[in-house]
DNA sequence: TTGCTCCTCACGTCACGTGAGGTGGC
DNA sequence: TTGCTCCTCACGTCACGTGAGGTGGC
């Protein structure tokens, strides 16, 4: 029965020396002879259990676990517990990932829109990523809204052209003309912009607001605080109102 | 201009008191003053950092990139290498997770389809996994060998058949013959078979393994080290011939 | 004065890597 | 004797977590 010593079962197994007597420590595989001057020398069922070992190591196992379950007496009943937790933790460490990754190319393609960098524009757009769900909600409700009155609008119209029906077009305006007032009000009290200067989070007034030109997530405005004119981006407004988003 | 302790600084950052000395020991994130007593005392755009380094640290980025970013001069030329670098080392991860995952499966899948569980089938299965490109060569190259004779086979029945031509039938038995003791002899040389229960790799006689029960992947056969009788799974030979799997 | 928060060491985590300084075995 | 391999400390990694023992501030 030919012995091996520390580096020849390394190499066997595609592991370090270090690895090897790291084992050794931590009582995960102690070599099965010693030589008279001290130096491990390893059998070939040492082979085989340190190719074990590698195997679950490289499917993510943490040393501990893998130590428990070869000195298990029934490790039958342990192992595919293991495997099972193992899968888990995987596939969490897989979606996290994966969100990191979406973050990053999101943010990437922000800094590329974003002309003039500063670290404050992370800043920005950070609070724009988070935000992003929130302004979404505010628009998708905005949508919703307008959805009836303007079913209510194309029903009026087209009951008048083809019956002759026009009273419902005049309960069309007696609705709208509120409606708009209300909603153009709402939309700028929950709506706030960043200002790419100073990095500020303000709401202008209704009047400086409305009649400017704008995008779909940006429109024209001066900061208040620093005097900046140029295009700010559109988000939620906090809650509880103006804040900078600090 | 108010002023945030440790604890308010990290209450409003998500993070724990502990980060936020730690991210100053590591100069971070510097309180910008201490109070008579020593206490750190952050302002408005400590705040402001702190968010962008967990933004960043959320990411998946190394602190000390982070570091290096914030306390550049030109930040701009770096975020964007820094963020490619981060997304290359999230997509390595998720590979290697990915395949760690298939493993997994694989693993599990096997020790259900094996019945009596020790943790040398771990070991087997591991060896049965490494091994399945190999083997998978081996049989296509098998069936590689054997489609020009069966496209022969056909092409002479139907000639003669058909159009009475019968000597292609004769030339088809004339390669045959020779074919098939080659292939056999070959198969048998090149494959070889795990004992389920002393766990040694063997290559029976040819006399013993032609002639007994098998399925697609294994074969009842004797085990010539402990002389168990039972099926065992097939795999690739090792080049050099019989050899323990170790 | 009493809680609560904060302070600084200093050790622990995880699976080894990396020297340093010394020795076994061909 | 000369390389080569192996040995044992012991510190470093990474981003904090977790006490211990002491103090500031309301």
């Amino acid at each position: 029965m030919s012995k091996y010593t520390t580096g020849e079962i390394a190499k066997l197994c595609n592991v370090t020396v270090r690895t090897v007597q790291y084992y050794d420590t931590r009582g995960i595989l102690v070599p099965s002879e010693l030589s008279e001057g001290g130096r491990r020398l390893y059998s070939e069922d040492d082979v085989k259990r340190l190719k074990i070992i590698c195997f679950l190591r490289d499917l993510g196992l943490p040393i501990d676990s893998i130590s428990q379950l070869l000195s298990e007496e029934d490790p039958g009943s342990v192992i595919s517990l293991l495997l099972d937790q193992q899968e888990a933790v995987l596939k969490k460490e897989i979606g996290e990932r994966e969100g990191q990754l979406a973050k990053l190319t999101e943010l990437k393609d922000g800094l590329k829109s974003c002309g003039e960098f500063s670290v404050e524009s992370i800043g920005d757009m950070a609070y724009v990523m988070t935000n992003r769900k929130k302004l979404r909600d505010l628009r998708i409700f905005m949508l919703a809204t307008a959805l009836p009155l303007f079913i209510l609008q194309w029903t009026s119209i087209i009951l008048w052209i083809t019956k002759g029906v026009w009273w419902l077009f005049l309960v069309w305006v007696a609705v709208m003309v509120p409606y708009a007032i209300w909603s153009i009000r709402w939309y700028f009290r929950k709506m706030a912009y960043i200002c790419p200067q100073c990095h500020e989070v303000f709401q202008p007034t209704l009047r400086n607001s409305a009649f400017t030109v704008h995008t779909y997530a940006t429109r024209k405005l001066t900061c208040p605080h620093c005097g900046h004119h140029g295009f700010c981006v559109e988000i939620a407004a906090e809650d509880e109102g103006v804040k900078a988003h600090a």
